[in-house]
DNA sequence: GTCTATAGTCAGATAGAC
DNA sequence: GTCTATCTGACTATAGAC
């Protein structure tokens, strides 16, 4: 099931979220995926093309943990559900800290290496939309503008909090706290603009 | 005026925003500089010498350029002021830039370097309170709990916004529309808990 | 305090056998 | 596809003269 790619990937997903990008060392990728240097060189030409797999791979992995409900979960409501999508990146579990993990970093490194801009970009485009689709289930006759401002304003948000928790300067029940608020704030927001 | 050690923090500042953290050599910054490497060891002792040096330099910086306003400017209205402070953080004048894409790789790098993290964890605290009494002078009557829940969600959104720009997939205008609707549901919200 | 020269290390990448 | 062995270049850090 688990091809060599993938396994490697897996490890790089790893690694990076427990050392960084800037950490990341192909010999020791090499090591923690039981695999030789030269085979990663093979499926991923070079450092970069690492990185950049790695990225698409912890986009379709969130994309997969995004929409798992468990089975026996009672449906939740809009405004449950908006609020489940965007904590969803900042809990401490350990498969979700990986990947809030490793995407900072990698969008840290985008702004120096342009090759991650353009996958970064269409990943948060589609969470962005994502999110301003259950904003919009919320508050159905909110203009298609607002809601799209308001789902960028939340899911930058989960970024900045994301990386002062990763940078220990926040607790993580706090960051959780602040951003119930924010979507609270958001929705009154879009809310009080109807009635006017 | 400038000493030879302000000297090489200066170049550090630039070397970081144009090439991040990773990209920092120690012998291109001394090229930067204008002196040897061996100077810059003797100075700074190592790597993490330099990069704990130039943190500290741009938080300088930047609570200069936040405090100055042109001499012959009138007085901004709190709110004005508010939205000022926050906005400074998203220019594209190559100073502010420097600090703000500097600023952003070192809260990067402070999640794999320890050393880093009380360092920043201060001065994103100085930095909440600061905009978090702006806020107070906007509402007064708003509690001190809720004042400074604001400015962490404001400050910590222009640390998101600020990525996302640098990081190619925002245009500037827009952060800058984004951030001020932010005050706007904010300053809102505040209100709105006050009547209630 | 400052420079030059260099030691020592390590990481990225490739060649070639299986 | 996968591994072993290795090359080459680059980067940090130090020693020692001035």
């Amino acid at each position: 099931m688990a091809s060599r790619s993938t396994q490697i990937l897996e490890a790089a997903a790893r690694m990076i979220a427990r050392r960084g990008v800037r950490g990341l060392r192909v010999e020791e990728l090499a090591a923690e995926a039981g695999v030789s240097t030269g085979l990663i060189y093979y499926h991923f030409k070079d450092r970069t093309g690492i990185l950049r797999h790695t990225l698409a791979f912890i986009n379709d992995r969130a994309a997969r943990y995004t929409q798992d409900r468990p089975a026996g979960a009672e449906p939740l409501g809009p405004r449950e559900e908006l609020e489940h999508a965007l904590l969803l990146e900042l809990q401490d579990t350990p498969e979700v800290e990986e990947n809030s993990s490793a995407w900072g970093e990698l969008r840290a490194s985008a702004v120096f290496e342009p090759v991650l801009r353009e996958d970064l970009a269409r990943a948060t485009l589609v969470w962005v939309q994502e999110i301003a689709a259950l904003l919009g289930r919320v508050h159905p006759l909110s203009p298609a503008a607002a809601l799209a401002a308001a789902a960028e304003r939340l899911t930058a948000l989960v970024e900045g909090l994301s990386m002062r928790w990763l940078s220990g300067g926040l607790a993580i029940d706090h960051a959780r706290t602040l951003l119930k608020e924010a979507v609270a704030t958001e929705l009154g927001h879009l809310e009080a603009a109807r009635n006017s």
